[in-house]
DNA sequence: GTGAAAGCGCTAACAA
DNA sequence: TTGTTAGCGCTTTCAC
């Protein structure tokens, strides 16, 4: 395809004027006339003119673009924050380049590195593993702003946007006891991430707060995976407790513990409650419509970018620490 | 975040070296002594150097990005197309630019429009509206090649790469048949894209080499949505016909219709068997475990981006027509 | 083995 | 109102 490209220059040539011109009057620059700017904006577009936002770039030093590091873009539950982080991208001007890091630190250090090269203007950071205090100085480094959605910094020095998960995993807690149950499995998920040992604080509160005894056998482990919150409900059934209901650290983890819960013969949620957490997109439709909190993902990923994008216009300069408050959503399987 | 951005400049000044000697030794072009080279990389590494890709960019007029426009991120049927597109680009060092056109012509040509600034050295269109014949133009005038994934161009003169939706919906109306049943409705995608009306002419046909009568009256549609597949088994049930099975133009609409089923006091697959197409992420795990045509999103996005990278480095010229082989998945519901 | 110089396409001071 | 000049950071001849 070899396609002649038009530049300034041509454009001016083709006009008799100096580049400068050309390119002030494309802009809408004050100080060239009228008739002038009709002329060439016309002659523009008649020679099909593409302005190169590579030189531009280099010149301005700002490429309207933005690095969206995702954990892990296979799994759904990000499609709803990409969407919110193109969405108020786009409205700004501005594109998106999606990495995807496979919840790996060093892919995600690598991906960093890349987009800094690629001299982005900013970075949001959607479940990301460098959200230690000790990644702080790595990712300052760039000299690039950054925010961290869905998931936060250990430190409060980052800006973020997150969900309450203390205050989300109470709610369900607290509720699901007010309504009847007492023998309440957790199934959390598996990392030392605070996104998850909140949720274990929010469990904790709401026993405590209704008064009943916190124990520990009720805990089980699992990573976000069908088949893990499959096999994790199997150790719980095959444990012999008398369980009223299982509450999953996430959605993916409740719909492998149904599995489990059917294929064992009993009921949801007549003989066990199920509760999950996210509510990923077909919450709603699943074997047995899925009681979860809901995360506002679309809203996190959105107010991510909008506070990325006016710290890089420098609109203000304080940390934005945001956390939202999810929503317990009622379903059938409690 | 006033960050001093190491250039080649700086480390040529620190060492006493040419810029170009140093760009030369990063680079690992031949001509540059050993021991040279060895001083130069440390020199970067220790005055922390991140190579300027735009400027680059603008020297070698490549960007090593590629533009990804989806129909609409927010459907998460394209979460494993987007990951195989990313994951291919990334091996072979490019980096994606994501957009959403939301199903909107316009949209999406103003998307291609900003890539093309932007310079990306390719375009993956996925599920695009700009397929017809008349989009040509438009999409060759950029001067950058493209490639169509999922939803294919209507002549053969641009690369794609989708599933043959002529033969999976023939698989699965034939398997229908062949277990069975008779009076199979169809509710289609309402759209007047190849891709759909393919699923017809498989519909007709699987009818046709099995005896069975066309009738009209079976035909149903919907957009890709939930309630749409909802509202449109409401409308089926109404019209009192004796529905053996209802064949639904997209998973999507086969999570509505079996709602519809549901609701109405009817069991699946017993009273009325459903069937989908697509086999979204969750299609084992809905109400009743969704029988349904396997689209191989993920590798589909995967050949298209290698395609694509093979024609930006010129490996080949000769058009790629793919049309890969859908898998029917069994499941509980028929 | 190394360096000087040109230039990718654009914007931004500063002149005219 | 328009043009001249410089330069963003890099790669690429071509000369030494």
């Amino acid at each position: 395809m070899p396609k002649k490209v038009v530049t300034l220059k041509n454009i001016a040539e083709e006009l008799g004027l100096s580049i400068t011109a050309v390119s002030k009057a494309l802009r809408g620059e004050p100080g060239i006339g009228r008739e002038t700017v009709e002329r060439v904006k016309e002659t523009a577009k008649r020679m099909n003119y593409m302005p190169n936002s590579v030189a531009k770039s280099l010149r301005t030093n700002t490429t309207k673009t933005l690095g969206l590091i995702v954990s892990d873009s296979s799994f759904s539950f990000f499609t709803p924050v990409i969407e919110g982080v193109e969405k108020a991208a786009a409205e700004y001007g501005y594109n998106i380049i999606l990495c995807n890091a496979y919840s790996n630190e060093e892919k995600e250090k690598e991906s960093v590195r890349i987009l800094a090269n690629k001299r982005v203007d900013g970075l949001i950071l959607a479940a990301s593993m460098l959200n230690g205090e000790d990644h702080r100085e790595f990712l300052d480094s760039f000299g690039i702003p950054y925010v961290f959605v869905i998931r936060k910094s250990e430190s409060d020095q980052s800006d973020y946007v997150v969900n309450d998960n203390i205050n989300g995993s109470f709610q369900m807690v607290d509720y699901l006891i007010k309504t009847g149950s007492k023998n309440i499995y957790f199934i959390n998920i598996y990392e030392k991430i605070m996104s998850y040992s909140d949720r274990m604080v929010g469990y904790k509160r709401a026993l405590a707060e209704n008064g009943i005894e916190f124990d520990e056998r009720f805990l089980y482990g699992a990573k976000p995976a069908v088949e893990d919150g499959y096999s994790a409900m199997k150790r719980i059934l095959a444990s012999g407790g008398d369980v009223d209901a299982v509450f999953c650290g996430c959605d993916v983890i409740a719909i492998g513990a149904m599995e489990a819960i059917i294929e064992a013969g009993l009921k949801i949620p007549e003989d066990i409650r199920v509760a999950g957490y996210d509510d990923i997109e077909y919450a709603a439709y699943l074997r047995v419509p899925l009681t979860t909190v809901r995360q506002p993902k679309y809203k996190i990923g959105r107010m991510g970018t909008e506070i990325l994008i006016d710290k890089i216009q420098g609109k203000f300069e304080e940390r934005q620490n945001i956390v939202l408050r999810p929503d317990l959503v009622l379903r059938h399987s409690t």
